[in-house]
RNA sequence: GCGCCUGUAGCUCAGUUGGAUUAGAGUGCUUGGCUACGAACCAAGAGGUCGGAGGUUCGAAUCCUUCCAGGCGCGCCA
């Protein structure tokens, strides 16, 4: 790329000059930018003014002189140092050409030198029912970034945690149970799942013992959540044959529903673990909690059995396993964090509802205290998205079975839609979804418009009757006429690299919605096909880049390009 | 009370690892452009103390301090 060619021509200049510490500091700070506006050069460059801070000298002199020595690239045609001591760099014909060569050939971003092995983990929603659109945000996000770190040349495997072993799976297994023996609605219970998925789950339940209603219900607590558990101890140990079969249907069903609606919105899991699989004879839990307790972390206070993460900056102790015996949610947590650091990877990345923000510390915590490096884990923070229908926000619970699921909302706008706007903001600040905005075909709706470019230029190109687009068909005597265009272009590589780095997809979104104005604006003032024949070659293939632009960074958001609307 | 996030045009938001005399889009408002390669488009105008106040420096929407406002979290729940 050429950035890297200049980049590389300036290191090896200051090398020379500037002592080991300030090229080192330079370094990190040095970028090459594409300036706003083409009278600021086709490239910019800030290492001058770093310099000048490092070195206190003036900026403006320090720039002349590596400005000189770009000159020497054959890729160049003049150099300006602009403003308090900017470097604006002015590309000759070879220069653009190599521009749009370079992303013809998808040359378009450098991979990582120390290709690292990292788990992305997200979605991982309770499996007690089909997912809502809340879980979306999460899913896409975390399919996205996954692409966007392969993109770097990292190795990604993205797995899905389910919660398969709590007091949740319990009530859904309850809920099913009570459907299957046919409680009706105005005694099943009010903290039970009570969606409709229950009733078609029911309909599989295989029962082999008969269940005394009489007594399930007897002399109940008035407390909701008391009441459904001891319905469920009730259940257990009625039949605890059928309880084990209704269990196993329920969570099969469940979980198969969940991969499906993912897939439909083409989101896969290369692994799914069950936190079953941390319990149990040789119990991953008590080898943590062992670990721990060897590591003189471990308090016995009031009966429990407490993990001094006070030790590690978090606000308060936390307890691992109750005075009954029972592990709690966290402890479960810190030995699959553990494990995930056994596998080997490098880097392990959770995608968390941003309401868990205040579980971060004590999983880094945990990580601590293990003696692994808390620097390993890091977890992104996605903010709820509201959906929009109809100018009232749509509810989401899970409980009461009244949603608008994942399913629905593929059914109203279509995978491609819903993944572009989950992705058309930063995932820390909150989403508001309008869909009937995603589905309009107005200018606000960024979508189409986005689309409505690259559809215009397959049909151009289709029009022009031409199949091979070159970077060579571009006439020095022409290329005037798309220099904005061009510019823009040149955009891409920066913006994919940033877009890469920062996790950041909206980058890219906006960067399209920018690219696309561009286009649509020349499109309006010059009518192509009527140019002259190397005029119009010169144009469509300039054109052609664009196409490649949106498609390619469509495909890597998991939208599909339209070649006609 | 403590912690995390947020505050940019009437509205929805970009820009935040300090950079360019003029802080950008869309929408809404006022106007103009189809005998037209796709009008699902384009252009022009009006609209801002970048929450307030201090500070750091060649330079601040961006960093620091403080205050104000909003969201979320502060269980042995999951």
């Amino acid at each position: 790329m050429i950035a890297d060619e200049i980049k590389n021509k300036i290191l090896s200049h200051i090398e020379e000059h500037f002592s080991e510490e300030e090229v080192s500091i330079a370094s990190s700070k040095f970028q090459i930018e594409i300036p706003d506006s083409p009278e600021k050069g086709d490239l910019t460059c800030n290492i001058a003014l770093i310099l000048g801070n490092i070195t206190k000298s003036n900026p403006k002199e320090i720039g002349l002189e590596i400005g000189n020595i770009l000159k020497e690239l054959n890729l160049v045609s003049s150099i300006e140092v602009a403003g308090p001591g900017f470097i604006n760099i002015f590309l000759n014909h070879s220069g653009t050409l190599k521009i749009i060569k370079d992303i013809l050939n998808k040359n378009t971003i450098r991979e990582e030198a120390d290709s690292k092995k990292i788990q992305v983990e997200f979605v991982s929603a309770n499996p007690t029912g089909p997912l809502h659109v809340g879980h979306g945000r999460g899913a896409i996000y975390g399919d996205v970034i996954s692409k966007l770190l392969e993109k770097k040349g990292h190795e990604v495997q993205k797995e899905y945690y389910v919660n398969d072993a709590g007091r949740q799976i319990d009530i859904l297994t309850a809920s099913v149970y009570l459907r299957a023996i046919n409680i009706e609605d105005n005694i099943f219970p009010e903290s039970a799942y009570r969606g409709e998925y229950i009733k078609e789950i029911a309909k599989n339940a295989d029962l082999q013992e008969a269940v005394n209603i009489d007594d399930l219900f007897k002399s109940l607590p008035e407390e909701d959540e008391e009441k459904i558990d001891k319905i469920i101890s009730n259940l257990k140990s009625a039949s605890e044959k059928d309880w084990k079969s209704i269990k196993k249907v329920s969570l099969e069903s469940v979980l198969s529903t969940i991969e499906k609606d993912l897939e439909d919105f083409g989101v896969t899991f290369d692994n799914w673990f069950l936190e079953s699989s941390l319990l149990g004879a040789d119990s991953k839990i008590d080898a943590a909690v062992q670990q721990l307790n060897t590591n003189n972390l471990i308090d016995n206070r009031d009966g429990n059995i407490w993990f001094k993460s006070s030790d590690f900056g978090d606000d308060k102790d936390r307890v691992l396993i109750r005075t009954d015996g029972r592990q709690t949610y966290f402890a479960s947590d810190v030995a699959y964090h553990k494990d995930k650091l056994d596998r080997g990877f490098d880097e392990i990345i959770n995608i968390w509802g941003s309401d868990h923000h205040g579980y971060i510390k004590r999983v880094e915590a945990s990580l601590e205290g293990l003696g692994y490096d808390k620097n390993k884990l890091s977890v992104k923070l996605v903010q709820f998205a509201n959906l929009i229908k109809g100018g009232s926000p749509v509810k989401m619970s899970t409980r009461s079975g009244e949603f608008y699921s994942l399913e629905d909302l593929l059914s109203d706008v279509g995978s491609d839609v819903a993944r572009f706007y989950y992705l058309s903001k930063q995932t820390d600040q909150h989403l508001d979804f309008d869909l009937d905005l995603a589905v309009s075909s107005k200018k606000e709706n960024m979508y189409y418009y986005i689309q409505y470019a690259h559809a215009r230029i397959c049909s151009l190109e289709k029009k022009a009757g031409l199949k091979d687009f070159l970077a060579e068909d571009i006439s020095e005597d022409h290329v005037d006429i798309c220099s904005n265009l061009i510019h823009e272009i040149s955009k891409y590589p920066n913006v994919l690299e940033k877009t890469c780095n920062n996790l950041s997809p909206h980058l890219l979104i906006f960067y399209l919605k920018d690219l696309a104005s561009i286009f649509h604006n020349f499109y309006n003032d010059n009518k192509i096909l009527d140019k002259s024949e190397s005029e119009k070659l010169t144009i469509l293939a300039v054109t052609h880049t664009i196409k490649e632009v949106i498609a390619d960074s469509l495909n890597l958001l998991g939208v599909k390009a339209l070649e006609e609307m």
